[in-house]
Order: C-alpha cells, then sequence, then structure tokens
DNA sequence: AGTATCTACTACATCGTGTAGTAACTCGGC
DNA sequence: GCCGAGTTACTACACGATGTAGTAGATACT
C-alpha cells in the first residue's frame, strides 16, 4: 500500500521525469530523459516495474505499450512520507508536532499557517 | 550526519528501549529489555554500534564499558524525519505542507495550530 | 515474412539489516 | 602476578532491496 520500503536514488530519478513530465510518458520517453545516466532501456524498464509494484506509479495502455505516471503528485507523495514519519517512531504526536513547528524554517512556518488558515 | 538510511525493526526496537529507559543504558540493560526475542548479547551490541555509526545513538565510558542513549528524543526525531521527507522528493514546499494539513486528522490539525501557537 | 518495439522474466552484484561467533582487552579478586 | 567474568572490536553469513542488464516471446508496421 503505502510507501513502506524506501525507494532508492535511480527510482528517484525516474520519479522525479514523471512528474517533470506532467503527462503519462512511455518508457522510452523516461529512458530519453535519463540520457545522462547512460542506462539500458530495460534497466529503465526493470525501475518503472517496481515502481508500478509498490504503487508509487501506475500505468496504463496505450496501444501495443504502457504509459506510466505517479499515483501521487510530488506534494502528496512528501505528505504521505511526512504523515509515516509521523507514526514510525511512536512517538507522542503533539510533542512531534512541537518539534517539528520547532526546527520548522519561517518560510515553512508561513506555509504551514497559510495552509491552516486555507482550511478554514 | 541525517538518519539517511532508514532504520530497520530491530534498530526500531533498539531505539525504543534506549528512549524508555529514560537515562542511559549498558548493552547489558538492552538486552534484558529485549529477552523476549531472545537475541544473542552481542546482536544487541552490534545493533548499539550501528546505531551509533549512524549517528541515532550516542555512548560515553562507564567504567570498562559504555552507557548508550538516543541523541534525540523521540518526538525530536520525529520531526527530523518529516523534515527530512519535506526534502526528499523535492516537492514545493508550500504545496507539500497544504497537501500535508489537507491529509492530516482533526487532532494532528488541533495539535499544529496549538504548536503554533504555542511559538507565540 | 522481416524488422523494430515492447513486455515479461531471469540474473547477478552490492548494500543494508538481522543475527551471531571469536579474539582480544580489562578489571576485580586471589 | 595470574585467572576468570564481562566488554568491545572485528568478522561472517543469509536475506531482501536496489542498480543494472540480457533474453525470449509477443506485437505490429511495412
Amino acid at each position: 500500500m503505502s510507501p513502506r520500503s524506501r525507494t532508492g536514488e535511480l527510482e528517484q530519478a525516474v520519479l522525479e521525469t514523471l512528474w517533470s513530465a506532467g503527462a503519462p510518458s512511455s518508457g522510452r520517453e523516461v529512458h530519453e530523459k535519463l540520457a545522462d545516466r547512460d542506462l539500458a532501456y530495460t534497466t529503465v524498464m526493470t525501475v518503472l516495474d517496481r515502481l508500478v509494484a509498490k504503487d508509487l506509479v501506475v500505468r496504463e495502455r496505450d496501444g501495443r505499450a504502457f504509459r506510466y505516471a505517479p499515483r501521487l503528485t510530488r506534494a502528496a507523495m512528501t505528505a504521505e512520507l511526512m504523515h509515516e514519519a509521523l507514526e514510525v517512531t511512536g512517538a507522542d504526536r503533539d510533542q512531534a508536532l512541537v518539534s517539528f513547528v520547532g526546527e520548522a524554517s519561517a518560510d515553512d512556518l508561513a506555509a504551514l499557517r497559510r495552509a491552516l488558515a486555507d482550511l478554514g
């Protein structure tokens, strides 16, 4: 279900290209976007498969091939990771959140306040 | 520096015992607290060493032996993990925080608001 | 039918983690 | 001054995740 096992460096990079693409991409396209890494086409495909298996990426048929897209937006995945972090250590949530805002930058605090305000 | 690589299940359990101890513990003590797991003493020691290497735990000499304690409180570590999550994906922080509060439970929202209010 | 593409499956190295043993050091007691 | 109990330091090995890629088989365009 949720991003249990941490994503690797290459997996992260593939996610990046999918996010930056804006629309579902073919394996070929992802491979081309990662040209600087000099990877085999099948390597990219393997990673895409694994991301699908992890439910981090969804794919839809497009003729003979598939198109891949992240299941969540970058922001949503980040939020999910944050929520997970809040749970892992089994810390008192109140205290954890106090620490969180305590360590946050001024910008992040402002963003947080805006976000809370927008919730009404 | 920061908790780069995710901590494993056993590592987490060892951290738990250290947190619950309240004061620096000897390896022997940690081993005893984890008696239900039926681990070898050296296994616990190995894990403690690794946690020290990861800078998640600090140790101080106490006579011939060492005493171990978490570098951070549970809440602080949770907060650190949350901040890390906020960075990994390179997401727009504003959007990520909006998503975060959007997905948060009522209780967490209340706690967040209190925490922000307490900051003055 | 021939060729290019794509998917599915398999493979292997490396690294992190769980798990533990052994050697070496150290200190208190005799 | 040596001995044994407790500690640390180092080494080891299995397993799963990840990086990396090849091959076989299906599919489709020409």
